[in-house]
DNA sequence: GAGTCCGCTCGG
DNA sequence: TATACCGAGCGGACTC
């Protein structure tokens, strides 16, 4: 370690780009409550030279946007432990109402409320650097808040936003609640760049026979694959139509109109209803033309290189707090393809994934025993067949979900009554959840991520209906809206509390796969195991052979943790499945 | 030719 | 056996 890393004990390092490269304050020792707090700032070309001058694994390092600066440690082959993500906290903390008081959440939006990234962190090129680095050292009374930089935008200094933040907590009703919620959701914003970073292995000479099995060989730029215009033939002449488009809905759906069939739309469900020569080709087609168009050759040229699949996770990309992607489709990889996802030669997949995620969480939020009970075990649907509230499991699932989205018609809204008597706590929290959505109020999950509030357009219609002049359609209309939203809201409840979880399980994950890389002595994230994937309630972890079931054990464990962290000692379980191989496709799903 | 909306199917 | 919730992404259809 350098001599200014020994005299740097900092708990925070607080990141800004500055016209000459990154600014690093580093703030550490003092006083509980932030006074005499020692702080030093250091300015470097880049970020990578700021953490190896601090050499300091175990810091927290506060930075506008993890997505702008983290991609170049690990780059550099450097992983950091900890962080905090200001952009998405605040995007938390500006909307949660167990802050709502807060001078952050009150203010007029600035750049912090921006949904456009955060600017490159890579600095420009440096022709004229001066030095390889400054050091300036102060003990100091202030709080933990660097000085504006002065080239960051107005407003944008992190350390001031990282103060607005804590004082926001500071004066919440549950600020340990928001402090787990943002750790989580800024480990999750380390476990994207590092996915990304890693990528999922993928075998494109598999994928490609996948593809050539179902399709024929690769054709030319233009051309329909041999399978596909074979399939094309056969609805062309059942339907007595030589010149049909069938990748055209309209088209489609007016030629089976003159063949008499009558189908409101070319939809797959719809079709399996009738009985017609055409269909069977008709549906084939639809299904191997989607899996061209969405994971055919040129998915492959795009998104898949060196062996792996490098898709783009968007933390918090969901109002839910649900993560999105953009690009490669990693939210919707087709069951065909998952045995293109092979562990590396001396390598497995631990495939993980939580049983029943949404209603075991529903259970913890109402703090519902009798649910709670029903989840004991791997198969909480099971459970509540013998429980007795309903005959079959199929009965159970369906009920269930009903409850959770909202079904207002068909077999789940007639099972409902028997469900909310056997777990009347459970159903009555969906059902205050929706009530408060009709009023056009929020919700706010375990942790105290907050619904939106629905737009300007919906409280006109509200306020349309209830004025005196307003017709029966009008009240039909907003009636309707209301119900809608309060379907967002009923599930906004469950699904944020279970995105949590999941980032709970992950943070935990990774925490205990570091631990493990250090006890094994692994140098680089790449030569340990390490995470690849994630799918709101399911993980991959790529993973040495040799410490498979060490990390299968780990991923359980980790489960546990999370069901504690977020309901501490009330007793509804979370079992995950978990599974060591060498391809996806072996997995069960 | 670019931008936007819709229909459809994939995932949880 | 479809319905309710949250998405991504493609291609066609339409507008400017």
């Amino acid at each position: 370690m350098s001599e200014a890393g020994a005299r740097i004990r900092a708990v925070l390092h607080i990141v800004s780009g500055s016209e000459n490269g990154v600014q690093v304050v580093s703030v550490g020792g003092g006083d509980d409550d932030g006074t005499n707090a020692d702080r030093t700032t250091i300015r470097v070309p880049k970020l990578v030279d700021a953490v190896q001058i601090v050499g300091d694994s175990a810091a927290r390092w506060v930075w506008s946007d993890t997505a702008a600066w983290y991609p170049q440690l690990l780059e550099a082959g450097i992983r950091v432990e900890r962080c905090v993500d200001l952009r998405l906290a605040h995007a938390i903390l500006k909307r949660s109402a167990l802050t709502a008081d807060s001078e952050l959440a009150r203010a007029t939006p600035d750049r912090w409320d921006s949904t456009a990234e955060f600017p490159a962190a890579e600095p420009a090129a440096f022709p004229d650097a001066p030095a390889l680095f400054e050091i300036e050292s102060s003990e100091t009374d202030e709080d933990a808040t660097g000085e504006p930089s002065g080239s960051e935008m107005a407003g944008a200094d992190p350390g001031v936003e990282l103060e607005r933040q804590e004082a926001a907590i500071r004066s919440s009703r549950e600020p340990g609640r928001l402090r787990l919620l943002i750790a989580a959701e800024s480990a999750g914003a380390l476990i994207a760049a590092e996915m990304r970073h890693a990528g999922l292995p993928w075998r494109k000479d598999v994928h490609e026979g996948v593809l050539e099995e179902l399709l024929g060989p690769r054709p030319e730029r233009g051309e329909r694959p041999a399978a596909l215009e074979s399939l094309a033939g056969r609805v062309r002449s059942e339907l007595g139509d030589s010149r049909l488009n069938p990748d055209s809905p309209a088209e489609v759906l007016r030629a089976l109109h003159r063949a008499g069939l009558s189908v409101a739309s070319t939809r797959s469900w719809e079709l399996k209803k009738v009985d017609h020569p055409a269909i069977p080709p008709l549906l084939e087609y639809k299904k191997l033309s989607r899996l061209l168009s969405a994971n055919g050759w040129f998915w492959i040229d795009a998104w898949v290189h060196d062996g792996r699949f490098h898709p783009d996770y968007v933390p918090g990309g969901v109002v839910s707090g649900r993560w999105a992607t953009r690009g490669g489709g990693a939210l919707q990889l087709p069951k065909q393809l998952r045995r293109a996802v092979v562990a590396d030669d001396g390598w497995k997949l631990v495939v993980a994934d939580a049983a029943q995620l949404e209603p075991r969480i529903l259970a913890g939020l109402s703090a519902d025993e009798a649910m709670a009970t029903a989840g004991r075990g791997t198969d909480l649907y099971q459970g509540i067949v013998d429980s007795g509230a309903v005959e079959t499991r199929a009965q159970a699932k369906v009920a269930m979900l009903g409850a959770m989205y909202g079904s207002t018609t068909g077999e789940s809204a007639l099972l409902m009554p028997r469900l909310a008597r056997a777990y009347p706590r459970a159903i009555r929290f969906v059902e205050n959840a929706a009530r408060t959505g009709e009023r056009g109020d929020i919700v706010t999950s375990r942790l105290g991520r907050s619904s939106p509030r629905p737009g300007e357009t919906w409280s006109e219609v509200q306020g349309l209906a209830s004025s005196p002049d307003a017709t029966s359609a009008d009240e039909r209309r907003a009636r309707s809206q209301a119900r809608e939203w309060g379907r967002f809201t009923r599930n906004f409840v469950v699904q944020a509390s279970a995105a949590e979880w999941a980032l709970c399980w992950m943070a935990e994950l990774r925490r205990r796969l570091a631990d493990l890389a250090e006890q094994r002595g692994y140098r680089r994230l790449q030569a340990a195991p390490h995470l690849v994937y994630f799918l709101h309630d399911e993980i991959i972890v790529h993973s040495p052979a040799r410490d498979a079931e060490a990390v299968r054990e780990h991923v359980v464990d980790s489960a546990h943790a999370a069901g504690r962290l977020l309901f501490g000692a009330f007793p509804v379980e979370f079992p995950v499945i978990a599974a060591v191989v060498d391809d996806y496709g072996q997995a069960k799903g």
